[in-house]
DNA sequence: TACTAATCTTAACATAAAATTAACATAGAC
DNA sequence: GTCTATGTTAATTTTATGTTAAGATTAGTA
């Protein structure tokens, strides 16, 4: 996934703080939105809906916990992750407010590696997520002659193993997942590509070409006008 | 896991407070140490390999984040949990131990029902495709020609012996543990580098290279977008 | 403590595999 | 039959991994 779709609201009232955090981030390709209080930040991040707002715990007004517990409240911003960004010398109590629904907590002084590295763990754990690689905790799935260990990424076709590749498994894993369900076409971009990933008309055709090839024609029918589905 | 199987060292220069977590804690089934500073705790952590340290903050000469950045160093504790016991109004340790590496903080006065439950809730995220030094103590390992003695870091292939650095070590007695396991990049990372070190993309690959002269290419299976796997 | 050697990490670049695109073909709905 | 959604193919772009050497770090030793 590219970082450039990726949009985070910084917030906090320090403006160094907010112009050192957007430096860093930006250069790894992300969209960055500031915001300098609390009241801010909540009128920004129903405007722009972020990926990830980062928020500082001590603010004048709105305080971190607060503006992350209004954040929680707003359902355009459900899929919205939250960290907090901490100061050492802060009352934890305060920070306990990881119970006000933050995903994360990044402690200052903030060292930009550790800083992205974190931000990139948190991205690609909710986007697992999404794809179901660790809610469903069924870790082997059997459909006729197809059997599918997400454990170790392999599928095997009539007891022959197949290789895919990224793409073609989770598009596989997706179809799988209900069988008889069809799949539309914007279904499978936003499980298997993400929601920000534009990429052109003929890409799923392709892919599911490819998988048809691997596990044999008859489990993927097309239903025009609709979409795909497993049998 | 068998809570038997799980070993905890504590650490607290109060003797009755030993007394009273030992009881508690061994009443779960859990394999208790004890240590009453920080120089003890890390001779004593080095030599046990605990799944968990509960470590006080404050205690003479070496204090608990001092501990704990120790620990943080030496990589046969890399799996190992840590947590502090702070008293109230050290609030300000918390913080600074989070950022020395710990993973949970539980502040006194103790209940034992409140800490059994955080234990546990630590231990959980022990996911068990991570490399357990200390349940798997079998000194030595085979597979094929290869042969691995945990004693001394030395492994044996075609019965020529071959000198592995640390980290080469512990990357192939990882994909040795399970053959034919795909481990993911991020696996891999926590397993051998432990979740608080963060390195550049480049560096497993490096270490896999080496390893794969070392050992011979045909043990380790580049499984493209997944990961490496052991056959 | 400072020196030395070993180990680890980084960064730049190379390569192979996978993903995407674009041009064109085909089949089914109307 | 025409139109549109999907199928097909090969070329192209992008991405993940491989490779190398230099620089940084660590551990061992004087």
């Amino acid at each position: 996934m590219e970082n450039n779709n990726i949009k985070i609201l910084l917030v906090d009232d320090e403006a160094d703080i907010l112009e050192f955090l957007s430096y860093n981030l930006k250069k790894q390709g992300y969209q960055i939105f500031t915001a300098k209080n609390g009241k801010q930040a909540l009128i920004k991040a129903k405007e722009i809906i972020p990926h990830l707002v980062l928020l500082d715990i001590m603010m004048p007004e709105i305080d971190g916990i607060e503006a992350c517990e209004q954040i929680r409240k707003i359902d355009t911003l459900n899929n919205t992750l939250i960290a907090f960004l901490t100061a050492r010398g802060e009352d934890y109590s305060q920070i306990a407010g990881f119970e006000a629904g933050a995903d994360d907590y990044i402690s200052k002084p903030i060292k930009p590696k550790v800083l992205v590295s974190r931000i990139k763990a948190l991205l690609k754990r909710h986007n697992d997520y999404k794809l179901d690689l660790r809610i469903d905790n069924q870790k082997i799935i059997k459909n006729g002659n197809i059997l599918i260990d997400k454990n170790n990424y392999k599928v095997t076709v009539n007891n022959e193993i197949v290789n895919l590749t990224k793409k073609e498994f989770y598009l596989l894993l997706l179809l799988i997942s209900k069988p008889e369900k069809v799949f539309t076409r914007d279904e499978i971009f936003s499980s298997v590509w993400g929601e920000n990933v534009v990429v052109g008309d003929r890409t799923i055709d392709v892919h599911i070409k490819k998988l048809r090839e691997k596990i044999g024609d008859e489990h993927i029918v097309t239903i025009k006008g609709f979409g795909y589905k497993f049998v």
